[in-house]
RNA sequence: GCGGAGGUGGCGAAAUUGGCAGACGCACCAGCUUGAGGUGCUGGCGCCCUAAUCCGGCAUAGGGGUUCAAGUCCCCUCCUCCGCACCA
């Protein structure tokens, strides 16, 4: 043979070429009109924050996302995969401050550094639909959707508590607070104060919320348990109960009405309202509720509370039990949450472990009110928390099941007008209130005399003022921009003043993937015939750190824009895939450890192909990987071996075309075989399975089959047909996860067209099919050797085989054979005395 | 404490329904090739026993059970990771 020059597979010459063809070619990613008649598929990965570099968790996500959508694409869907920019936060405010740079020229910046590492990694995005949330053209829908909110009662505003240090005089955003102190400041503790805040109603559709995530099976489990466990529903009754030497109440919130003849004292959390005046008479007490409040608060601000010891202050004042008019001390307790329920309890030590703790504490009485429903029972030792006894010490109530108790205590209650069933949430309103400057400016307006008034929407958008000074001087950034803040009143023309809180960024993810179906429209946020067309989403890929917040308030601003007739979906995505981790040596990378791997080195070592294609191969999408660059430099190998091949046989493959094959025979129809075979798994996997993993192993076996059986193909014994068989579909199968080296090997072979538009192959059943099987022979469970049998053979057929084989002979001579076990196409198994 | 996911070679992992445990890749070893810049090809590679074997034994965190047959199903125990965490 001639001696010839192979060409080396040299990613860093064919990925750029493809990439600027890419580029040239719009419509190459591009989604159809809904008036293609094509079934549509609207694959999203979740938008990056604009942080500068991609990392590899992003590369993980966009090239299962880019997987899926081109073999969307190469089905013959209309396919929408877009792609954005979370813009919006607090970390370009940062930057300012360090490097003296604006936050919108330091975001902008990042978002054209990281949409070049995406196009270098080949990933195929409509950049024409390309959202960025810090842009007018967007977050003025935001301000749209806000006013329409308000309109419907859905915000408020609220007197609640933020993060303040004394030192910067300004509002901290939680993440600026460092184990309670701030983050500017270590010797400086963090305030709580009081502001004025605004407020979006979630809690309006707590319940839909929680319906919801039933139907949604689409969504992991895992994802539905933790909303649930967010919203937190609990079903109970409250009860009133009347100060001694007072006209004031204190209302209890409990689960357990059964047991409040058990109740022997009433605890306040150290917030709430009543205590000033329960406690006013009594200064001593009052100094130790403060001094709880503090310990509280520190605790809390470095996340150790679960860790803090129960503690009391007994107030000296007493409240009374309206079901049978006994006194109880009422006390101040650390470990009652001021926002939950009422922020009070009834205290029933002998059936509730954490009043019992606290009443072993301080000495409170122990009182046994439920006793097992079987009257021989030893009764148990306290405290007893099983719903499954029955009352006692319960004076009228006595004999009844715990749930029959409740149900009586309630009425009673409510006849009584003392208390009522009650169902309460852990889920609160979202507060969206930031005072800082780089967000969503909220369009009201202060006016002394008119109040608050909404900026019309013929003044939409409320353009964020671009010459700001960030300092960390003062509150909201924006009130220190005279033209900003001072406007007139839109209803009485008079002097008013702009409100200067931003939007949290949440808002901003909220509604995001509806934007892309119609990113430029300039009159309204979209087109509902175009939502009508995409949604919901088929397929929503992103991590898991985003199950609760993000995926809660984009289900929630779904449910309003529903309400407010502008979508008919009631759930933003019908399948939801969390990807795990990407992990090196053991531990999440971060800068800390020192553990980072960097996107771009891997791009620039082995190639895009290789990086997205070993993210795949590594672990099954939804687990966490181990980085480990020989592995990418495997997979790297591989796709030279393909590229060798494809220098070999692309030639023979490109002649042959239109050429009709003969009926394959022999390492032919081998060859074919284990063809159709991945071809079909690999088909399978794309359908719900998401094995990326073993489909890249897939395609390694197929190649070293064919590589195996490189003398036939170089003498002609395969013939061409079948060559160009083989080497047509295997570039195709490769398309989704080695997208340039698919495209330039079709060009090789003299294809026209986009091999994205180009049919996904077809898997012949009759092809894949084997027609010799090797059947494992046990004998009592244990393997003794493998017999072959031709794929169709019966369970008669395969049992003569079996004792056949010599090996089994020998085994079964003078022995009893007592049972034989076939299991046609998998194994069998001798029982043998 | 509650909820979830896991535990399989030196490493990443595979094994749709119970049916040959370890596919594919990495690392390593041997041979050939190449000749200085992450080369290519062929073969080997769970552990123990053995001079060696296609002999034999042991192996899917540990223990018990069901079954002709268990990584897979059931019970108990241990460990790792993630989420929530005094929610009355």
């Amino acid at each position: 043979m001639a001696e010839e020059k192979e060409v080396r597979y040299d990613p860093a010459v064919i990925e750029p070429k493809w990439q600027q063809r890419w580029a040239e070619d719009p419509a190459l990613y591009a989604a159809e009109p809904a008036t293609s008649g094509k079934r549509k598929y609207y694959v999203l990965e979740m938008l990056p924050y604009p942080s500068g570099q991609l990392h590899m968790g992003h590369v993980r996500n966009y090239s299962i996302g880019d997987a899926l959508a081109r073999h969307m694409w190469m089905r013959g869907c209309n396919v929408l995969h877009p792609m954005g920019w979370d813009a919006f936060g607090l970390p370009a405010e940062n930057a300012a401050l360090k490097n003296n740079t604006p936050p919108r020229e330091w975001t902008l910046g990042n978002i054209a550094a990281m949409k070049r590492q995406m196009q270098r990694l080949g990933l195929g995005y409509d950049w024409a639909t390309e959202v960025t949330t810090c842009l007018p053209d967007y977050y003025r829908w935001n301000q749209w959707f806000f006013l329409r909110m308000y309109e419907k009662g859905l915000v408020y505003r609220k007197q609640s508590k933020v993060n303040w240090c004394p030192e910067c005089a300004t509002v901290l955003a939680n993440e600026q607070v460092i184990d309670g102190r701030c983050w500017r400041h270590e010797d400086t503790i963090v305030e709580q104060r009081d502001l004025e805040q605004w407020f979006l109603r979630i809690t309006a559709y707590t319940q839909e919320l929680l319906d919801g995530l039933d139907a949604l099976a689409g969504w992991p489990e895992k994802v539905r348990t933790m909303q649930r466990n967010w919203i937190g529903r609990s079903e109970g009754t409250e009860v009133d109960f009347a100060v001694e030497g007072s006209a004031e109440k204190i209302r209890v919130f409990t689960t357990r009405v059964d047991t409040i003849f058990g109740a022997t004292s009433v605890q306040l959390a150290p917030e709430h309202a009543i205590v000033s005046s329960i406690a006013a008479g009594n200064p001593e007490s009052r100094a130790e509720i403060d001094a709880l409040i503090e310990e509280q608060k520190k605790a809390r601000e470095s996340g150790d509370l679960g860790d803090i010891a129960k503690r009391g202050v007994p107030t000296g004042r007493f409240a009374v039990n309206p079901y049978n008019g006994q006194r109880v001390p009422i006390w101040v307790a650390n470990y009652i949450l001021a926002d939950y329920g009422t922020g009070a309890i009834m205290s029933v030590p002998g059936h509730d472990e954490r009043d019992f703790e606290f009443a072993a504490k301080y000495g409170l009485e122990v009182r046994r009110v439920i006793a097992p429903a079987d009257p021989g029972a030893e009764a148990p030792a306290l405290p007893y928390t099983s719903e499954a006894g029955v009352l006692v010490n319960s004076g009228a109530y006595d004999g009844m099941s715990c749930a029959a108790a409740e149900k009586k205590l309630q009425q009673v209650a409510e006849a009584g007008g003392f208390g009522e069933a009650k169902v309460t949430y852990r889920l609160k309103d979202w507060g969206v209130s930031r005072q800082r400057y780089w967000g969503t400016p909220i369009p009201m307006i202060h006016c002394e005399r008119d109040g608050l008034v909404p900026v019309p929407d013929e003044q939409l958008p409320v353009v964020l003022p671009a010459q700001v000074e960030i300092t960390q001087q003062g509150g909201s950034p924006l009130s220190r921009v005279p033209e900003f803040v001072n406007t007139t009143c839109p209803r009485c023309g008079g002097a008013a003043r702009r409100e200067t809180d931003t939007m949290d960024t949440f808002v901003d993810s909220s509604w995001y993937f509806y934007r892309y179906t119609d990113a430029r429209n300039g009159s309204r946020p979209f087109d509902s015939g175009v939502v009508r067309y995409w949604f919901p989403i088929d397929q929503y890929i992103g991590g898991v750190e985003h199950a609760i917040l993000h995926l809660i308030y984009s289900r929630f601003w779904t449910k309003v824009m529903r309400d407010l007739g502008l979508i008919v979906n009631d759930e933003p995505a019908s399948r939801l895939f969390t990807q795990g981790m990407v992990i090196k040596d053991g531990a999440k990378m971060s800068k800390s450890k020192g553990n980072v791997v960097s996107p771009d080195d891997m791009v620039a070592r082995y190639g895009a192909d290789a990086t997205r294609m070993y993210a795949l191969f590594a672990a099954p999408p939804d687990r966490d990987l181990d980085w480990q660059e020989d592995g990418v430099a495997g997979v790297s190998r591989f796709l030279g071996r393909v590229w060798r091949l494809a220098a070999r046989y692309a030639p023979v493959a490109a002649g042959a075309r239109g050429q009709k094959p003969q009926p394959p025979t022999g390492t032919s129809l081998n060859l074919l075989r284990k063809l159709h075979q991945t071809t079909a798994k690999i088909t399978q996997d794309f359908e719900g399975r998401w094995h990326f993993n073993t489909c890249v192993a897939a395609i390694m076996e197929l190649v070293n089959e064919i590589q195996g059986a490189d003398a036939q193909l170089a003498s002609g014994e395969v013939a061409a047909p079948v060559v160009r068989e083989l080497m047509i579909t295997l570039v195709l199968l490769l398309a989704p996860f080695a997208p340039y080296l698919a495209a330039e090997l079709w060009e090789q072979m003299g294809e026209q067209g986009a091999i994205l538009r180009s049919p996904w192959p077809a898997s012949d059943p009759e092809l894949a099919k084997e027609d010799e099987l090797e059947i494992p022979v046990q004998i009592n469970g244990k393997l003794v050797t493998v017999v072959r049998v031709a794929a169709d053979a019966g369970p008669r057929e395969i049992e003569a085989a079996a004792l056949a084989d010599e090996k089994v002979k020998t085994r079964t001579t003078g022995r009893t054979v007592a049972k034989i076990i076939v299991v046609p196409g998998r194994t069998t198994n001798l029982v043998v005395k």
